[in-house]
DNA sequence: CACACAATAGGGCAGATGACGTATTGGATA
DNA sequence: TATCCAATACGTCATCTGCCCTATTGTGTG
């Protein structure tokens, strides 16, 4: 099976070294490449047939971790692999959380990013030993990642908290409007401020980022 | 260099099959093999001149994760690598807080498990790609360790699981029949077959279940 | 060779949901 | 005091969702 990918690298010429790197393979076809973020993101516009994306993380515009974000978010099936330069703690966590697949160094074997790619979509993930090992520590001393704290301040009132908790369960609007004997109307227009503020437009994008900010 | 290695396994014939493996490689030793931990544990206390060890879990007398807590506190430096037939996230997650420094597949081809030996000496962490994707899984989704045990009833197929990971970021039947290449009708049918599976009755606890089933 | 089952696809229907309106009341705050 | 806003409530409408039905194709297992 032929396996479509994008490259996406500030670094234009780094963007040929891959390419070159992944030439002796003709399972895997380069389809994209992008200097940054949003130039990816237009391009998946038109057509997001697509199987894995290899991501810088430095980049001006949209940077790798945002960019992996949104790409996640419309197009979950697509597989992310961060491919860069640096490994510190803080990318590979932000780059996990942001749902990438896999984190490889840049000066990696071509065969070894072959097999990476090809296991990524088997279903595994792709890593580096010593990235291995830093998400291994990240397991062991979940503390050292709680340093970051929200910054948008998102300020639900108590009754929101509460419809939101409710929502959490999967209830309905008329069950959660029984259990705090409220109107459906009422619990309706709660959840509709809810979604205003959040930014949201589902009950699960709402339980989701309630639960991301702690707020549930 | 030549690395000295310790087999822990109660299988007999697993030790054998394992040293077999690493024959072809002439760098690297078996000096120990042990049955279960505290036989390991007697052999190191007359000499702990050793590299790296290989290790069992399921182990009568000390089992792998406890094996590994003990030789970790009075030998940090000799490295630990998992290699155990399975890899249920309690036993991911036990192994990697006991300080294990890898965690293989017994299956695994002597090629990567010596490669594996070799990037954990280099300072490393050796896993397999399924693990890897677990361990990501985890720090994502760091609640999702207490309830393995019912996971045995629970068998969603790769197909549903897709779905299911699409769902998660709240996209519509309709997004979601488009970033598949599939019908919303197939869709509809998938989360049908999903939510009788998973025996809920809506998107939030689809969701909800899978997350704490690690599922997605 | 059956049989089971995953994956695909479609039809139909009742009820839920999301997004828009409007409106009243009471407490906080400028 | 005047204004803001949380909390309450209702109406409408297009769309989505959950649940029922049937059906074909391919793969794998006993």
């Amino acid at each position: 099976m032929n396996v479509k990918i994008a490259i996406v690298d500030d670094n234009s010429f780094l963007i040929h070294a891959i390419k070159e790197k992944l030439s002796f393979f003709d399972d895997i076809t380069v389809k994209y490449t992008a200097l940054n973020g949003s130039e990816l993101l237009q391009q998946l516009e038109e057509s997001h047939n697509l199987d894995l994306i290899l991501m810088d993380i430095e980049m001006p515009v949209l940077n790798g971790i945002e960019t992996t974000q949104f790409v996640k978010q419309k197009y979950p099936q697509i597989k992310i692999i961060m491919l860069t330069a640096f490994d510190n703690d803080e990318n590979i966590f932000n780059a996990i959380k942001a749902g990438a697949d896999g984190y490889l160094l840049k000066e990696i074997d071509p065969e070894l990013l072959h097999n990476g790619i090809r296991e990524t979509l088997n279903g595994g993930a792709a890593m580096n030993p010593s990235i291995a090992l830093k998400t291994l520590k990240l397991l062991r001393n979940p503390n050292s990642i709680e340093n970051e704290r929200d910054k948008e301040e998102i300020s639900l009132s108590k009754r929101e908290i509460e419809v939101l908790e409710q929502l959490s369960k999967g209830l309905s609007y008329t069950v959660i409007a029984d259990n705090l004997f409220l109107s459906p109307s009422t619990v309706r227009k709660h959840i509709e401020n809810i979604y205003k503020k959040l930014q949201v437009h589902s009950k699960i994008e709402a339980v989701q980022k309630a639960r991301n900010h702690n707020l549930i």
